[in-house]
DNA sequence: GGTTATATGATATATTATAACTTATAAAAA
DNA sequence: TTTTTATAAGTTATAATATATCATATAACC
């Protein structure tokens, strides 16, 4: 394995067992409050409970999958509601859309705006968001080069997670 | 704009306005012939022909548009068998999914194994392909730091190529 | 030739996402 | 404080993308 440098951040890693999800969940809804506020958006409750959705799983989240879990307390509710809130997110960077997922997930650092680096595991299906800048600086130099002006940059990848390559190694 | 160093590649340029396409077309197809023959992979008429229709648009195209052009010689075709020529292709490399568009290109370098990286241009829809090494180098250096095993990356950037850039600066 | 594996045909359905119109709520203007 | 305007949410319908399953054909192997 290699070293971490400085600069370089695991917004949200692998594995996370032992946190306070609980506190986890309500850390993220308070600062996309604080955010929105800042920003003059409108954080409403249905706007608040997705979000609190797409953060309960804590991983990728597809959007009928969250529309069931939203039905729970609106039994009304239909494919719009649940695209119209994930879109808002989306376009103000506090959730992810995971391309080869279909699959959404909060931004661990919606302050910086930043593109999607993630790391899917194929085995556990955990994933991990990064936030390195050398992937992101590459991207740009060489888009640059080509005369390209990149606005917005996903890098996805597949592979096996620690864990999951240390169950076979040890196993 | 940067300069380009030696082991940086586009596959595939944007604006392939005058090059010959009949023979681009063709040398790829062989190239791909070849490639299953190297590899033990049966070229099946119809995969040929599925691969023809990809290579024939010279960009993204999505499946359906391939199943409407395929059932111009193929009246009875349906999404199944475009699916199996599309996920048989993107198995062994000679086509590449964009999931950010839901579309499939043709990949001009399917000898040499690589992850997808794509600029997509957002105002005339154009697609170059790159192979490069630093943006995939630094990809894998971050996740090997993390102990994740990097098997598959793709990336997508959105932005403007220097053609649609260059009209607006131009007025 | 008989067996096995692979590829394609054909039908049905699952999954993901959006269009379009209506109603409710909030913000701004008069 | 009414009126107006903009934004958000409800509702119905449908589009777009992808897969499961079973039947048939073709190719590879013994
Ligand atoms: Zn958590
Ligand atoms: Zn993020
Ligand atoms: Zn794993
Ligand atoms: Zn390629």
């Amino acid at each position: 394995m290699g070293r971490l440098k400085k600069d370089d951040k695991v917004i949200v890693p692998f594995q996370p067992d032992r946190h306070d999800h609980g506190q986890c969940i309500s850390e993220a809804i308070a600062a996309a409050e604080t955010y929105c506020k800042k920003n003059g958006l409108s954080f409403t409750p249905l706007r608040r409970q997705v979000l609190e959705l797409v953060w309960s799983s804590h991983g990728p989240i597809g959007a009928y999958e969250l529309l069931d879990k939203l039905r729970v307390s609106r039994g009304n509710a239909e494919p719009p509601t649940v695209y119209r809130a994930l879109d808002f997110f989306i376009e103000h960077g506090l959730i992810h859309r995971i391309e080869s997922l279909n699959a959404y997930v909060g931004c661990g650092d919606p302050a910086r705006r930043h593109g999607g680096q993630f790391l899917i595991c194929r085995d556990c299906k955990s994933v991990a968001e990064l936030d390195d800048i050398a992937i992101a600086r590459a991207v740009i130099r060489r888009a640059d080069a080509l005369g390209f002006e990149a606005e917005q940059q996903t890098v996805e990848v597949v592979g096996r997670c620690s864990a999951c390559s240390g169950e076979i190694k040890n196993g």
